[in-house]
DNA sequence: GCTTGCTCTGGTATCCATTTCATATTTTAC
DNA sequence: GTAAAATATGAAATGGATACCAGAGCAAGC
């Protein structure tokens, strides 16, 4: 296989020559040039990306940390992140973790190593100090608020957010309030549990603990909530479910009992998923796409900042979007 | 930031023994494995991977080519190519091409750069020929049917899983049946309008042409698929779906406008997505799990195959699931 | 006593491109 | 006409690891 030194000797021009063509500087004589690129046509060569990166000391890969990547709410920001990263012609590294710690460290010691150029942690199981430690090897960017520190994040305000369903309820005359959530100690979980009791407090509306409703992750679990809740002496009039995946199985179970929504029982999703605006689903819409771009985006600056740039802390808006469950 | 020389230097020994130690080699007496091992503890030294990457001519990385990620049908093989790396430390380059054949010709070029040591490709637009001449620079693996290609493939019998389908619905009574699918030109689509002109050909069964839907990728298409059948003057029994989550959005639209399941209208869909199964719709499940895990181990054995190795075709198993939307 | 094989160690070549510095020539500016 | 700036080129240093080869020391086998 050819090298820059082949393509040199063969041309008749030192390797700076054949270095310049290949990078489009300027300063190379138009006959020199052709000769370069012929002789690189003839001997059909291609860099050896690794030398470049070697000695560049960038390799223009992001690795991108998330638990599971066939979970909607995963897949749509990556997806953002794929597009931004298309047009800064930069390539993603996908690490799903399975929720495992050992496995992120893994991917923060990858910036160490200089296997990537900075990290995007969609969803992280580790302390923020853990985290800080390898802001020092290069950018690294949350899709979670991290209050202070020293890595950048793009997020949305989860608990204005869930304050903003559970006002909608309240002022649509729902008195009493189910709520329904995945992993019970999930970073942004915790976030809406606050919101959810904070709500209940100052409202004044009754809040009852058995109708906050844990580990509902996917759609078996939707429908099980529904016969849960059907099987309460005292059942909720309103529910809301963070994960419109969640939220349409519940309907859909509804509909099978005759349990008409929202008369019997009002819901409110999150996300804007498709499924649930086939059925109708009042949503929070999260724009997780549009996180994944500004995620993208927000890494691509720090990494072009010669490294002595600010972490950032960019919110993102959310929006209700208004259909017929409530 | 240090490197293995002065690794070497301070501990008192030569560059190779730390490359040694670094690599788990034999033959390195304890005080002296110790020595460096202290120094680098001390140093807080972590190998530049980009060297090794140049000296070995290997990258324990792979990418993986597909139009878009938020899709069910790819995120789930997405996943099971995301297990099988995590379990042989490889990592995956995602590569999101919106169905660009210029994007994927980039990254058939890194593999020719020497970016990455192999490339699945889960859905293309290119034609063999074009992969087939990558195949010199590093092993392909495609999950699509090439048939005697110079790269692998790992993929499942569209053909016979269609027919399959269409003669279940035989079976159980239905004369006139549908078909409705994604992109008209897609290469599994193609192979399934075959099977579908073949299995009418040889049953006898009236097709119209009216009944062979295309261009339904999301669920707003599967909706809008029933009021195109509702408004039909003679509309099928039956009608067999490419994607579960068309044929939900399908099924719940239908409910909407009081079109019976399975009496007025039968529908069998295919990747037994949950809200599938959640809705009672009768699937023909691709394994697509198990595919994107079958198409690392591929990939991942080609690699450690040095080069000579064979291209292999592995077939892999569907299952028609029963419920009650037939 | 001699050969063989295992353990341990290091020097040097190698992977392949970019970057800096030095130098030569040509053009522009005043 | 001369100084300054722009253009054009190459030698050598650089990034940081691994691979190959050579050689020393020591034990076992005959």
């Amino acid at each position: 296989m050819a090298n820059i030194k082949e393509i040199a000797r063969i041309s008749g021009v030192s390797v700076t020559t054949v270095s310049r063509v290949l990078n489009n500087h300027p300063y190379v004589s138009d006959d020199k040039r052709n000769a370069v690129l012929n002789t690189i046509e003839q001997l059909n060569y291609r860099r050896n990306m690794n030398a470049v990166h070697l000695i560049t000391g960038r390799t223009k890969s992001v690795a991108v940390i998330m638990p599971l990547i066939r979970i909607y709410y995963f897949s749509i920001i990556m997806e953002g992140l794929a597009q931004e990263a298309l047009l800064a012609q930069y390539r993603l590294v996908l690490c799903q973790t399975n929720y495992r710690p050992e496995e992120e460290l893994k991917v923060l010691e990858m910036l160490r190593n200089k296997e990537i150029d900075g990290v995007v942690i969609v969803s992280t199981s580790l302390k923020p100090e853990v985290i800080e430690e390898y802001t020092a090897y290069g950018p690294i960017v949350t899709c979670q608020n991290s209050g202070e520190s020293r890595f950048s994040s793009v997020y949305i305000e989860h608990y204005a957010a869930f304050r903003h369903g559970l006002q909608y309820l309240a002022d649509k005359g729902y008195r009493s309030i189910g709520y329904c959530d995945g992993r019970k100690h999930g970073s942004s979980s915790s976030i809406r549990q606050s919101a959810f009791r904070d709500f209940h407090r100052e409202s004044g509306l009754p809040l009852h603990e058995e109708w906050m409703i844990f580990d509902c992750l996917n759609e078996e679990h939707g429908a099980a909530l529904l016969h849960r809740l059907s099987a309460m002496e005292e059942r909720p009039e309103a529910i809301i479910v963070a994960g419109d995946h969640v939220a349409a199985a519940l309907m859909i179970e509804a509909g099978k009992q005759g349990i008409r929504i929202p008369e019997d029982l009002a819901v409110i999703g999150f996300d804007n998923q498709p499924i649930g605006k086939l059925l109708g689903l009042t949503t929070i819409d999260n724009k997780l796409f549009e996180m994944g771009a500004a995620a993208f985006q927000t890494i691509h600056e720090q990494i072009h900042g010669d490294g002595g740039s600010q972490p950032v802390h960019r919110k993102l808006d959310y929006e209700l979007i208004e259909r017929s469950s409530v």
